[in-house]
DNA sequence: CTGAAAGCGCTAACAG
DNA sequence: CTGTTAGCGCTTTCAG
């Protein structure tokens, strides 16, 4: 800032009023003189003065911000929550800190942010923070500020939006047990993440509540990346007793499935009929189309956003306790890499 | 903050020293007595103090923020961008804003961000910021504390960090060339962006200087867009003279031609050559693997980062205020898109 | 309805 | 080397 700034004593001079008028014409106008009013007003523009939201946050004891936790920046399918979050917190009065969480050791708790007055509040979209952050939050009486999207901790009661994941594994399975398949295959999460169990665990049931053949090979481990996607398509043409369909827990681990069996001379879906999991904005141009699973991953964020900012209307205290788990909707897409036996 | 909040002035009491004292612990322990040092680091310990970085900022006169402007964050393009910005100001003491430029509305000046006292700096990923938000920075002097990453505002003389986007369309000229391509199209990116010019330029540039044919209808228009790549390749199987080979303005534009071609008959490579631009995480397992211009997108963030920073550590007013124009490599990466005519 | 005054929690002269 | 003191710029009692 090189501009001499204008302070609201500034204002309070040119308005012939006292700073404590000045900052009312701010906060709650409705309290003044319409005369009082108006003079603030004019000396506002005149001085072009704008408030120091630091001295502001200082004074009113709050950060003005809040931290939102991303597993991974890199990666693109967490840009749309983050695009939902940003827009909702436009025109409040808390600016957004991002920070990925991969680089984040242990030792540095995350319940610092808060300690350092440096955030309001939380949002994670990463599921696996360790039990050390967690309590740490509760020790601190910090917890009733700290929701989860998308992800969410195993076993914690902190307030959560997700999309209806095991919804979602059933509907795929239902969609492929329609065009005739029996023989389904899945490629997992990494072990260890909240949205691998739901989404196998949907699989499986939709699975066996339609009588269908389990073979545990057919159930393979990933991790969400291109890279597992291509691992098992290798494991797949490897098999004696290969799956006719295979639900992938992720668009990107399908591009990589599909990639793969291409090379080999597998076709999807003339040998191989397959489905995704969040319909990231690649799917519609992939070959084939790929029919997948929708989340609505700005819809999460948003929604996260209004819990939380709920949470930060109340008073400290007292802000809603009740485990909240908001499911968010799925829907299956139909397009080009299923198809009947 | 629901715990009662330890002040520097309980540390004090508790070391028996001096809040000045426990400050300069804080920011400049070398000049304390060692008895004195230890004394405060144990009150500390004991207290669980931690400074208010809100108060600390207020008298520091500064925000301890950046603010990054993103011209969509849904767009899966810059989170590594952002990604590498953010790691690099981890350690720091700043915190990093995102804000999506989308929703901005002309008349909310981005200047009002420094003169709330909200950041100290500002990264922006967007070319396309007015001339009113360009002339409010220097307006309020803090346009030295502005940097480009990525894109960067035509005939602005602040500092930028881009790719070399001349260079990168020529090795994609020369590649086809190498194959043995003579009719060669181009989709551009959206009009008035630097990047569309930039990459254009090189594109026809290399062309004349190869001596190949030039058509005009053999440059299309596009915006980055998978739908623009799809507009491209309807256009291009209507034509009665069509090109060999296509070099697309990025790779989302050469998905969406790709996928239309295909869907028509127009096999690639067989058929036509596509080369992308951006080299982003899908190309390796697109169908086929995407010929493409590698930009590395993690750099860009973390030297237009490196280039706040020197700025922020400079005097108001004194930042280095030489137009700097910092160009980082790119690379050709050869894939199964393009083949001998 | 408006003003005076007391800080929010911290750092930086300025003395000693 | 350490303590005293005066604010950073704002909001909010408490009087009037």
């Amino acid at each position: 800032m090189v501009q001499k700034t204008v302070r609201i004593q500034d204002v309070a001079r040119a308005a012939g009023v006292s700073t404590a008028t000045v900052s009312r014409a701010l906060s709650n106008p409705g309290i003044l003189t319409e005369a009082t009013r108006n003079a603030v007003q004019e000396a506002i523009r005149q001085t072009g003065y704008r408030v120091n939201q630091a001295a502001r946050n200082l004074r009113k004891q709050r950060a003005g911000a809040v931290l939102v936790l991303v597993p991974n920046l890199g990666n693109p399918f967490f840009s749309q929550i983050l695009a939902g979050i940003s827009a909702r917190f436009s025109g409040t009065d808390y600016a957004v800190l991002i920070r990925d969480t991969e680089g984040l050791q242990d030792d540095t708790a995350l319940v610092d942010y808060f300690l350092d007055s440096r955030v309001d509040g939380l949002i994670s979209l990463d599921g696996n923070l360790s039990a050390a952050q967690m309590t740490g939050f509760t020790a601190h009486g910090v917890d009733g500020r700290v929701v989860f999207a998308c992800e969410w901790v195993h076993g914690s009661a902190l307030p959560s939006v997700r999309s209806d994941n095991v919804m979602g594994a059933r509907l795929a399975v239902q969609h492929l047990h329609a065009l005739g398949h029996h023989r389904i295959a899945h490629v997992t999460g990494p072990e260890g993440n909240v949205l691998t169990a739901a989404r196998r665990e949907g699989m499986v049931a939709e699975r066996d509540r339609l009588g269908l053949p389990s073979r545990a090979e057919w159930i393979m481990r990933g991790d969400f990346s291109m890279e597992s996607g291509q691992a098992a398509a290798r494991r797949i043409i490897a098999m004696q007793e290969r799956p006719t369909a295979v639900f992938c827990a992720s668009d990107m681990v399908a591009f990589g499935l599909i990639a793969t069996l291409a090379e080999a001379g597998v076709r999807v879906p003339e040998d191989i009929s397959v489905v995704g999991f969040d319909d990231i904005e690649m799917t519609q141009f992939y070959r084939p189309p790929l029919t997948t699973i929708r989340q609505d991953r700005r819809r999460l964020g948003v929604r996260a956003t209004e819990l939380l900012l709920d949470r930060l209307a109340a008073e400290p205290g007292q802000e809603p306790r009740d485990g909240v788990v908001e499911l968010v909707g799925v829907q299956l897409i139909e397009r080009a890499s299923t198809a009947p036996v």
